[in-house]
DNA sequence: TGTACATCAGTGAACGCGCGTTCACTGATGTAC
DNA sequence: TGTACATCAGTGAACGCGCGTTCACTGATGTAC
């Protein structure tokens, strides 16, 4: 059957690096192999090495798609309240911290749930997060701006960004901890998502 | 040579848990063999299973052990200050968020070293983990007890709970990240413990 | 207390399995004329 | 536009390595008398 188009290979290259974007954030990169990952992707696991020159190769593809992504839906938050950036951030507050976003890594946050493992996988994946992990700080500071610019509020960019690395420290630790106690402790694991939701209203 | 004394091998047996304990800290439970686990323990692999039934029954002790130790150093930071849970309370701050622990994942909090590994190794594993983790949370709402107390703020004991919960996911979620970015942006990763560091003085 | 024997912790080789990676092969696609 | 050939993406077997685990062995310790 082989070969197929340029086209065609191009989406396997996008199914391989969303099948593995779902796999590394449910099991961790070193959780699930490769010939797992391809089979999801819909293909043999022979055919990985026409897409990738290694499985870090991978994972940096991911980390960087993942990131691209998690931005994007900031952004489309942020332009979805365009008079109300108090309204944003309450969105990106429960749209973060709720069971649904808990129980499912796979389709979540790349900053959560890699933040362990992108410490053992090379120093591009580590600059990829870094690159991500700023894009999100910038990002929830224009949101604090917006929202002191549109209340009147008197606020330096330094204050507003020093409340967004805060922000996003207690958001990604709240989620961590709340799926780490899940299936253990569901009382447990609600009680961290609510009680930071609740703080995490007004900052 | 062997058979050994007793109490040699219940010597031995803490050995193993303490290498593992930084091992597994460091690199991940399944980022260390147990053959290099032995090796550090002073012993050769082959002997592992007289002390423990697999790999993740090390982990179980390791994860015991770690939140024992972890709980008796929150105990001991508590009873250091008996007249200023305020000064305790900076204390806990400022011991867990900075350089020295960041770098030294191997001796620091095995709640933050373990968040993401509890959830991939067994129901027992997420067990051991909600059980230190709900010590931390009663140590720390104590302690905002204690601070209320001595300084005549009204407080519920539900209010304080809540302020311990969100405090620890925030410093938990801001160890972590300032790690993940430490070798690609030390400048961040500084930063990332500055703020949360700075913000948490009063909360 | 002394002695004879059973126990069992550490050793190091070995097993079996899964994983990342390589490779010969196939045949449709891409391209040069 | 048509044709002949080179390219190369997917297939599936295979390789090599490391890992968790098992096992026969050793000889000092523990114990029964």
């Amino acid at each position: 059957m082989p070969r197929i188009t340029q086209e065609q290979k191009r989406l396997n290259r996008e199914k391989i690096v969303t099948a593995a974007g779902e796999g590394f954030r449910q099991r961790g990169i070193d959780g699930i192999g490769i010939e797992e990952l391809m089979k999801s992707a819909g293909m043999t696991h022979g055919g990985f090495y026409n897409h990738f020159a290694s499985k870090d190769d991978l994972a940096l593809a991911v980390l960087h798609q993942g990131f691209t992504d998690s931005l994007g839906t900031l952004d489309a938050i942020r332009g979805s309240h365009p008079r109300s950036a108090r309204a944003a951030l309450q969105d990106l507050v429960d749209g973060y911290l709720n069971a649904h976003h808990r129980d499912h890594p796979e389709i979540g946050c790349p900053s959560a749930a890699l933040v362990s493992d992108v410490g053992r996988h090379g120093a591009d994946a580590q600059a990829e997060y870094r690159r991500g992990l700023d894009g999100y700080f910038a990002a929830i500071t224009e949101m604090l701006l917006d929202r002191a610019r549109q209340s009147g509020e008197e606020i330096t960019p330094a204050e507003a960004r020093e409340r967004a690395v805060a922000l996003f420290s207690q958001m990604v630790g709240a989620l961590m901890l709340s799926r780490a106690v899940a299936d253990a402790d569901p009382a447990l694991s609600d009680e961290v998502l609510a009680v930071n939701r609740r703080r995490l209203r007004k900052p």
